[in-house]
DNA sequence: ACAATTTGACCAGTC
DNA sequence: CGACTGGTCAAATTG
């Protein structure tokens, strides 16, 4: 943690108000300077994808970071509520304890619109701490043009939060972190008095949401984000609405934000009705994804990502060091290959249920290696029986079990699992262009993307061959970082909840893929 | 009349 | 197979 940040906020924050942790200083050689260029963003940073397939795809870093697995992060702090997200590395802010009660959602905030000039900064602080640094800092080295400015906020914290000396008043009416939020649930979860409350930022397409569970006293105990922000923060000035929702144009104005913003748009498309059919057509034009032959974005779960009940609660499973990541892989098979198709790994059935819009069962299995976490499901598309989908989520933290039929499996392994590292790309993943979109693959793989263009990539004789651009088109939603990523923002979840929706409901995309195969 | 919130029902996933 | 849980939906309610 940036020590230096967080004594600002203490040295500046009234007790009521809550108090963040910053992010550590981000690893990031970027410039605030006006004249930063997103190009060098991306080819500087640390983050950078070494693999070619990740710096093709704008996307990547965007839907990555759309990603939608809740990321918990404990603040610091013991009392303080924690804050989470689902990368468990990015720990970095905590609400005071005497917090006062307030709106789950407004804790903090209020201040920080108070200077407007920098508003933008002084939200980005903000929500630097909260989220950003894991959200958006995938965006903006993967999103070509996009907000050099965010990632600059991310390098300097700004002292906005001294305004800490704001009311409650104001802060009840403002989203705590410089976003709009739209509650749309509540619940009393089990093993907590604490109701927890649902929200969804209410920017059109953005696929972030977050938890806050609150005291009885209605002090925040804990927040958890999901998703990543596809937009910058809306000014301060205007934050009521999210239609009205404006996007920060940082001072040098990177014209890119728009485009970063539908691109990432497009993830959440189906969410969002408004997301007009011409956009993605403009956004796979102009995108470098568009080879995809099923790329889609999303990241996690963002684009229609509703199938209903999306929302579940992603199983975290850690990759490496503090890192939790989920990421769910949808692989399409045809029948044919099933029956010869093994991935290598030893799976044991936990459960069985035929799911709403599909009559066929889904199976679900769990890795039987011993502290593995990975489960996969697997039911016969709806739309083609030739079809087989099957699902993983997780990442195999052990080599593939000694062969029982070696020679075989390596050809057929749909997910090619090294240790941390399965994320990447999943050979003989196919994905159609939705499914591909929603991906939440961790592709920071980035060493792992260049092993499969080769080996890692299946090549069985009748079946279809998959080329690298069919692997990078599927992975170029997918998200960044991941498995034994060591910087935070590379980290991000994966929208398991899209891959699904789109799986089931663009059926197009199976059949799209099974024709491939076939 | 409108927007935001509440709340019971529904769903997928897990046991 | 049914019970249970957490997350989401969406109608009803509230401001």
């Amino acid at each position: 943690m940036s020590s230096s940040f967080t004594h600002l906020l203490d040295s500046t924050t009234s007790s009521s108000a809550p108090k963040y942790n910053s992010f550590p200083p981000l690893p990031l050689p970027l410039s605030p300077s006006p004249a930063f260029s997103p190009a060098s963003l991306f080819l500087d940073s640390p983050i950078f994808f070494p693999n070619s397939s990740a710096i093709l795809s704008p996307t990547v870093g965007a839907f990555g970071g759309e990603s939608f697995g809740w990321r918990n992060e404990n603040g610091y702090g013991g009392d303080r509520p924690a804050v989470k997200s689902e990368d468990r590395s990015y720990s970095d802010f905590s609400f005071q304890p005497q917090m006062k009660p307030v709106p789950t959602s407004n804790s903090s905030s209020s201040a920080l619109q108070v200077s407007v000039d920098v508003s933008s900064r002084t939200q980005d602080t903000w929500d630097y701490s909260q989220q950003e640094a894991s959200e958006f800092a995938p965006l903006n080295s993967s999103v070509p043009g996009f907000s050099s400015d965010q990632t600059a906020s991310l390098v300097q914290p700004q002292q906005q939060q001294q305004s800490s000396s704001y009311s409650y008043l104001t802060e009840q009416k403002k989203s705590d972190d410089g976003y709009n939020w739209r509650k749309y649930g509540q619940k009393q979860v089990k093993g907590s008095e604490n109701p927890r409350s649902y929200y969804k930022c209410t920017f059109p397409n953005c696929p972030t949401k977050k938890k806050v569970e609150t005291s009885l006293e209605g002090h925040i105990t804990e927040i958890v984000y999901k998703g990543t922000h596809n937009h910058l923060k809306p000014l301060s000035s205007r934050r009521s609405s999210s239609s009205s929702a404006q996007l920060v144009q940082p001072g040098g104005g990177y014209s890119s934000s728009e485009a970063a913003e539908r691109s990432i748009g497009r993830m959440d498309a189906q969410q969002d009705t408004s997301v007009s059919m011409g956009e993605d057509a403009d956004f796979e034009e102009n995108s470098q994804m568009s080879n995809s032959g099923g790329a889609d974005e999303d990241g996690d779960e963002p684009e229609a990502k509703r199938w209903k009940g999306d929302g579940e609660d992603y199983e975290t499973i850690s990759s490496a060091g503090n890192r939790t990541v989920k990421e769910p892989r949808v692989v399409v098979q045809t029948m044919s290959e099933i029956d010869i198709l093994d991935d290598g790994y030893r799976w044991r059935k936990y459960g069985q249920k035929v799911v709403k819009g599909n009559h066929n069962p889904r199976s679900y299995y769990k890795c039987t290696f011993m502290g593995c976490p990975v489960r996969k499901h697997v039911e016969r598309s709806s739309n083609d029986m030739r079809a087989v989908v099957t699902t993983y989520e997780g990442k195999h933290n052990h080599d593939i079990p000694a062969a029982r039929g070696s020679g075989v499996q390596s050809l057929n392994r749909p997910m090619p699992s090294v240790s941390n590292n399965t994320s990447g790309v999943i050979p003989m993943s196919i994905r159609s262009s939705t499914t591909a979109g929603h991906s939440n693959y961790d592709t920071t793989a980035s060493p792992y993307l260049s092993s499969l263009d080769d080996s890692r990539f299946p090549k069985q004789g009748n079946q279809a061959p998959f080329t690298l651009q069919m692997l990078q088109g599927s992975n170029t939603f997918g998200t960044v970082g991941s498995g034994g990523s060591s910087s935070p923002f590379i980290n991000q979840t994966l929208n398991w909840e899209e891959i699904y929706s789109r799986a089931k409901e663009e059926p197009r995309d199976i059949s799209d893929f099974s024709s491939f195969l076939s």
